[in-house]
DNA sequence: ATAGGGTTAG
């Protein structure tokens, strides 16, 4: 992609847009003039559809074309599940006559190309940002750091913060607390530890550091271990705060520990701690999904008294759990009430209605929700039709889930890999070759889009095209799997 | 992008 554009045409594209029939470049096909308004929707719809590099080229550089950093971010966005389509958008302007590109697109670029595992392309971005004298900055090491350690490569993200300031940003104690909270979240808590050892004393670790390795314990549901590290934390004379109280009440809840939890809770009431909605969201979802509906339900209904008012995450925990542990009839009635008080239902609370009613097979209802979401302002997300296809296809509705998933290819709502899972799943529930066809055919785009499909998946749609005698898709999708495997890859950009 | 609460997955 970068050599196609190595001789950027500036003011030949100026001109084109002007005289358009009179250009040479008519000669292939004239390029299409952008949307009039700068529509980020209208404009990443482009993007996708087109086929020709060149022509698109000119319709984005045409003058008329007003771009802000705004602007590229939401295409960015819009194109985040096509990741391939996404950076040669990002590639194009970059060859703009006149736009420049902004740290924050550098930062989503970078990311895009990280996840493609293209490290070579990502360090060619940040080397151009620091020529541009626009990074890299603390949140572009953070990004690259995160991509490594997802990636499996968890000592390279740690050797990489450790260099950062050679790439002249400076570290400090907030991207030591970035790291280690990295690396937590991707349960290399161990790591993370170790790491915190060896540098707290360099990097004044505070009461944040210790709060992120305590919540990183309590992600692998060792609750004891975050206790231990917290109790260090005072004996070294830093105070715990409210969200130290409220990660090691979570962890409580997470290890299965329902008992102590509620106990915690007694003891930070009982020491007069202050109380958050966090405390309280964090203890109806606790109690909901161990089935304790009742005890959910108390606590839900007392919090107004402890002076609290319950969020819209709170609404999204009580209705959740009551369409799992209870029925989606009750989690409806708090929706409706939720909505007669005045709060305004986001896509996590649709979502997790939507979700209640496709298990109990109400299909219809649920779509009657996606409507009611969209009257209110709030367009289904892909979530939303993640859901809606597996339920469908779980149904025997095969061709309705690919109708929908159809539908997302749009541009609308690109698919990611919840998407592409889901449904390459499904197509072997009817065991008819052709479903099997369409997994194979599935698998090539999601790698092709930049999503890493896992080693089950790769076997099981081997599986089915030998089965069916497809020699040829079968070879195909081995030598892409050769390539997705430990050798990095170089998407031509 | 310096920490804590709601979607998910057999």
């Amino acid at each position: 992609m970068f050599a196609l554009l190595r001789k950027p045409p500036k003011n030949h594209l100026h001109f084109f847009c002007i005289y358009r029939g009179l250009s040479p470049l008519t000669t292939t096909s004239p390029a299409p003039l952008p949307p009039a308004a700068a529509d980020p929707a209208a404009l990443a719809s482009l993007i996708l559809t087109s086929t020709d590099p060149r022509t698109l080229t000119q319709t984005l550089h045409c003058p008329s074309l007003h771009w802000t950093p705004q602007l590229v971010d939401q295409i960015i966005k819009r194109l985040w599940n096509h990741a391939l389509k996404a950076l040669h958008f990002f590639n194009i302007l970059s060859y703009h006559p006149t736009y420049a590109h902004s740290p924050s697109s550098f930062d989503h670029a970078i990311d895009l190309a990280a996840r493609l595992r293209d490290y070579r392309t990502v360090w060619t971005l940040v080397h151009r940002m620091k020529s541009l004298s626009l990074g890299p900055t603390q949140k572009t090491f953070a990004i690259i750091a995160e991509r490594y350690v997802s990636a499996g490569k968890a000592d390279r993200a740690v050797k990489i913060f450790l260099s950062m300031h050679e790439h002249g940003c400076r570290q400090s104690l907030n991207s030591f607390n970035t790291i280690l909270d990295l690396l937590c979240k991707e349960k290399k808590v161990e790591k993370a530890y170790n790491l915190f050892k060896v540098f707290r004393g360099k990097f004044k670790a505070d009461v944040i550091s210790y709060n992120v390795i305590a919540n990183g314990w309590c992600l692998v549901k060792r609750t004891n271990k975050a206790l231990e590290v917290l109790k260090e934390m005072v004996d070294r004379g830093l105070n715990p705060n409210l969200t130290t109280y409220n990660i090691v009440l979570k962890g409580y809840f997470r290890a299965g520990q329902i008992e102590e939890a509620w106990r915690f809770f007694l003891e930070m009431k009982k020491r007069k701690c202050e109380i958050d909605v966090v405390t309280y969201t964090t203890i109806v979802h606790g109690f909901g999904v161990v089935g304790e509906i009742k005890r959910a339900r108390n606590v839900f209904d007392g919090m107004v008294n402890g002076g609290v008012l319950p969020s819209v995450a709170t609404y999204n925990a009580m209705i959740q759990v009551l369409c799992k542990k209870d029925s989606v009839e009750n989690a409806i009635l708090v929706f409706e009430e939720m909505v007669g008080k005045g709060y305004m239902p986001n896509s996590t609370t649709y979502n997790v209605v939507i979700r209640g009613l496709c298990h109990t097979g109400e299909m219809e209802r649920a779509l009657e929700f996606v409507g009611r979401m969209k009257d209110d302002e709030c367009e289904p997300n892909v979530q939303t039709y993640n859901i809606l296809i597996r339920y469908f296809c779980d149904a025997g509705e095969i061709e309705r889930g690919l109708e929908l998933f159809e539908k997302m290819g749009s541009g609308v709502c690109l698919p990611n890999l919840d998407t592409y899972n889901i449904l390459i799943s499904s197509m072997f529930v009817r065991k008819k070759s052709d479903d099997l066809l369409v997994a194979g055919k599935l698998l090539i785009e999601m790698v092709d889009r930049g999503f890493m499909p896992r080693k089950f998946t790769f076997n099981r749609v081997l599986n089915g095209l030998l089965l069916i005698g497809n020699q040829g898709l079968a070879k195909e999708i081995l030598r892409l799997q050769s390539r997705c495997g430990r050798l990095p890859r170089q998407f031509k950009l």
